[in-house]
DNA sequence: TTAATAAAAGACCAAATGGTCTATTTTCAA
DNA sequence: TTGAAAATAGACCATTTGGTCTTTTATTAA
């Protein structure tokens, strides 16, 4: 039961990069097949259909760029340090942890009308993030790093929101240059809000 | 020849809906069919494909909202007049121009990796939007409107990635109230310039 | 009004797609 | 080492999908 665990981990790590690129709707369970060298029996034993399928896998895109946040944010100590460390994880759009933009928005557009289920994973995501850099600057607030005058959850969101839609700009003007002018715009910004 | 044309159009907005919603790959030939009540081969007889359709219906459905944006603009005279009525136009995420969000971002979002001529389309789009919000807020400078310490280019980026993306956020989360209080927080900023 | 032309209908088709089922191979505990 | 159970392969199937073709109907210029 230990090689199968690894073959559907495969699939799903195969079928990634492809639901994020293409779309779920976009994209074909022989697509998934030929990407993950493995044969339709064998998926089908590991998915009840394609639903399930790629609702584990927008399970591991999530999983996987919120981690990567996560550890980059990690290795900061100061609330600006963390933010600044956020922003430069962003900061190439062209390029994205997984290959197809951020997931979180690409299943975000496409799950809307349409998929519940991945809507609602997406929410989730979407909603932790947003209170994970609020808790981030209100405790720089605490600490006396940064101003009580800046609203963390008006920054936070504004912040999010810019970053995100950035990313899909600068991948449809293949140009991260608006992101780079983002990027620092956003952290003069903050640093504008710094006591230290 | 008027009858046919009329025919078309109907086509074209009854699909843009759909694609919209559904997605470009997500919608069926039969989906639009039903939509626009007509036979195959009528549809077929104004479009080559799918891909043409769906070309056409894209630009159908950026027309619209660059359209709608510019005539919510038109009512205004002052920079920043012009500005807040694009802020207030973006305000109700959850039930937009084209229903199922804006088209601008969601033919991003599909287009990105899969459909170069409507990445393109979008692109002009993009570009075009950045340029006029620019303008705005040059000539509110030039007017003695606007403070000319307030950088007209990085504020109109990061204006439109806020509102774009938190249109996407709202969408998600089912409320409209972070785009509120985003529309808010960036009303004050350019408020912040205001000089009148 | 009518004839030439354009538009629309819908049966038909081939390919693609999601999914099933049985046969075969592989795994791994005893 | 071996045999029961799990995993995998891939032929097969029904449905859906995009697209064509011929027939019928509607339009419109003369």
């Amino acid at each position: 039961m230990r090689k199968a665990e690894r073959t559907k981990q495969t699939i799903i790590e195969q079928a990634a990069p492809l639901f994020n690129q293409k779309g779920i709707a976009g994209t074909t369970i022989d697509d998934v097949l030929q990407a993950a060298k493995v044969a339709k029996g064998c998926l089908y034993s590991h998915f009840e259909n394609k639903d399930d399928l790629s609702a584990q896998t927008a399970d591991f895109l999530l999983a996987k760029i919120t981690g990567r946040i996560q550890e980059a944010m990690s290795h900061a100590t100061s609330a600006k340090g963390r933010i600044f460390a956020y922003l430069d994880y962003c900061k190439n759009p062209l390029d994205t942890t997984v290959v197809g933009g951020c997931p979180i928005f690409n299943l975000a557009v496409e799950a809307d009308d349409n998929n519940p289920a991945v809507k609602q994973k997406v929410g989730a995501v979407l909603e932790a993030a947003q209170e994970r850099f609020v808790a981030i600057l209100q405790e720089g607030i605490a600490q006396g790093e940064l101003a009580p005058r800046l609203n963390a959850a008006d920054f936070a969101f504004k912040m999010f929101s810019a970053v995100e839609g950035a990313t899909v700009i600068c991948r449809v003007l293949a140009s991260s240059q608006p992101m780079h002018r983002l990027v620092k715009t956003l952290k003069d910004e903050l640093e504008s809000y710094s006591l230290e």
